[in-house]
DNA sequence: CTGGTTATCTGAATAGTGTTCAGATTATGG
DNA sequence: CCATAATCTGAACACTATTCAGATAACCAG
């Protein structure tokens, strides 16, 4: 760890801002949100331990970065998996309302450390950017609206939809990962969830 | 932050475990999970920074140990906000159910340093402690069976109704906590989970 | 009361950390 | 081709976790 892992040929990098995110989250991912290290992020890099405050102002700032970053990650990674039900079906909308629910659950668990830091209160957000704003919650709010244009799920449960869902989905991943809950509840909180929704 | 905050007139501290974690606590409390210092801990017990390793193997071992300590007082406020509302009958049971999760919720938003410290993957379970034998999910059993024994839920919804209502609660106190929902959400939250769980 | 045993705590040292800043390097635009 | 501006380095400062030999004092047997 005291020596450089990677040799540049230039003085400059070239694309060092990218690369200090790319490296910060790699070390995330294995040592946790805390444990990350400004100097191993420069090793990595190959760069000198002063170099990443050319771009962060501290280390607080790059991990607020890295979760804008992790929370647009997310929510690719729920349009592509909705992607593979299309269609006006109330059963297709079924499939898409428990599809994001599970690459939510999927992300957690894949990226134990990268959920952490996107909610364990490292990135607090500034209270400007609107939760309406998120692209999660944007497809998950389409989700429910088609799931009630379809008939498959009754309208008076709509209004609290979201919350309800986005919540349940959160706190269910946040208890299973750290060990409150067992694995295999998620499914069951789903089945439990679309019971109680009226979901049919 | 260099000086001894405390001057002992013993050489022995006499309670220095206990007084170690309570001054962990408070500062957790004031600087969050991570930037916690173990030489600041010693500072404010007044003893040297060594002293605290007669106890703690390291730092994360007391992190852990102060995670114990902070589900047992969430426990402990839960019981206590709930005996204000004895008693056998639909409404009393109702009132013991949506007490609970603001009991919860209350915590949250008093504390949330500690929430984010027992929540965020600086003490996880090892697994070998059973989710059933938590304190808190006793009590939601509790209340649950009495939601269904004084007729004010259907007993088809029973079955989901812990992780339901558990997974709604810490997540939606974790995601407004982090900003991603509004405060106000948390009520909303209560009147959507008892409309879906039919209680009444 | 005495002396040895043991738990407790200190002091100093090692190795690693975030962060700052004067200056070295080099890409870029005139 | 040269000046300017962007980029990166080196060294420094103050702080951190952790270890360990030794100092201190509580405690207990005689």
């Amino acid at each position: 760890m005291s020596v450089l892992k990677v040799s540049r040929d230039s003085y400059h990098h070239g694309n060092l801002q990218e690369a200090i995110i790319q490296s910060a989250i790699k070390l995330i991912r294995k040592n946790g949100p805390d444990h990350l290290s400004m100097r191993e992020i420069s090793y990595e890099v190959g760069v000198s331990p002063s170099a990443a405050y050319h771009y962060f102002p501290d280390k607080d700032s790059l991990v607020r970065g890295i979760g804008q970053h992790l929370f647009a990650e997310l929510a690719s990674m729920i349009t592509k998996s909705i992607e593979k039900f299309p269609g006006t079906s109330a059963r297709a909308a079924k499939l898409r309302f428990r599809e994001i629910g599970r690459a939510y659950f999927k992300w957690a668990v894949k990226e134990p450390n990268l959920f952490r830091l996107m909610f364990g209160g490292f990135c607090s957000s500034d209270e400007q950017t609107s939760y309406k704003a998120d692209a999660s919650y944007i497809m998950l709010n389409k989700a429910l609206d088609d799931l009630v244009a379809t008939g498959a799920m009754p309208s008076k449960f709509r209004p609290y939809g979201e919350i309800l869902t986005w919540s349940c989905v959160q706190g269910a991943s946040n208890l299973i990962l750290e060990g409150h809950l067992p694995k295999n509840a998620f499914e069951d909180l789903l089945d439990g969830l679309e019971l109680a929704l009226g979901v049919k």
